[in-house]
DNA sequence: AATCTTATTGATACCAAATCTCAATAAGGA
DNA sequence: TCCTTATTGAGATTTGGTATCAATAAGATT
């Protein structure tokens, strides 16, 4: 099944590169401004097209909900669990596998939860 | 609130005990058998109460399911993109959240995603 | 440029995981 | 034993994501 390259899938990536760690719900509800007409099932399936194709991230962390990143860079996440705020984090680090395991490792992610500095004061 | 101790939390949680990675879902399955009668929202409730005592661990990967862990050691996990096998890697490392960063990390999370052993081969 | 094949779109229906509601039950302190 | 209220179980509801399908359009072939 040959892909074609289509106005919409560009739409999606390109609204994806301006909203940070959006949910597919959220890139949906921002083309619905600018592009009125796009359809829902058009941006999930793209977003998923995207990742397949390594061009974005799809992110999973603990609110269950899919996010998605532009930025390939291999870069670790941290997410404030009050505020629900996901961060960057850059880092040239990054975990190995054991050597003992015959895996054949494609992608790896590193997520740390905890309290971002404005929340900590906070209950 | 106080929170009290009932017979359907340490049910659950026993369950969990004799389980790998299993979903609320197939933790409500295997119950269904040993403990006729004990609610879907029961289960999933306790897992949530368990996982915020720390007593398991919550975990999140790509097929969008939570999973649950009664292993608390921190350790990385490995999935499998074929097969969706999901395997323990025992490991001391852990890395480190660049010192720059004012975050308090209660807990942290490494995945990695490829193809294990048995379905290198395939397609 | 006209034609053909078929990947893609958009509307909608559908599905499944998880949560919410609420009356009935039971934990555990008084 | 009595009281308060956290917890339970059944079922309805919500929600993120997927499947269906006729209409459209990408892009290869004449």
């Amino acid at each position: 099944m040959k892909r074609r390259s289509t106005k919409q899938r560009e739409i999606v990536y390109d609204a994806l590169m301006r909203l940070y760690h959006p949910t597919a719900e959220e890139v949906y509800e921002y083309l619905r401004g600018e592009q009125p007409g796009i359809g829902r099932a058009t941006v999930f399936r793209n977003l998923a097209v995207l990742a397949e194709e390594r061009r974005i991230v799809k992110l999973f962390f603990s609110d269950e909900v899919a996010h998605y990143d532009a930025n390939i860079d291999g870069h670790y996440h941290f997410v404030c669990k009050r505020c629900a705020k996901i961060i960057d984090l850059r880092t040239n680090a990054r975990p190995a596998l054991p050597p003992e395991h015959d895996f054949e490792v494609e992608t790896q992610e590193v997520n740390f939860y905890g309290r971002c500095r404005e929340c900590q004061e906070s209950l």
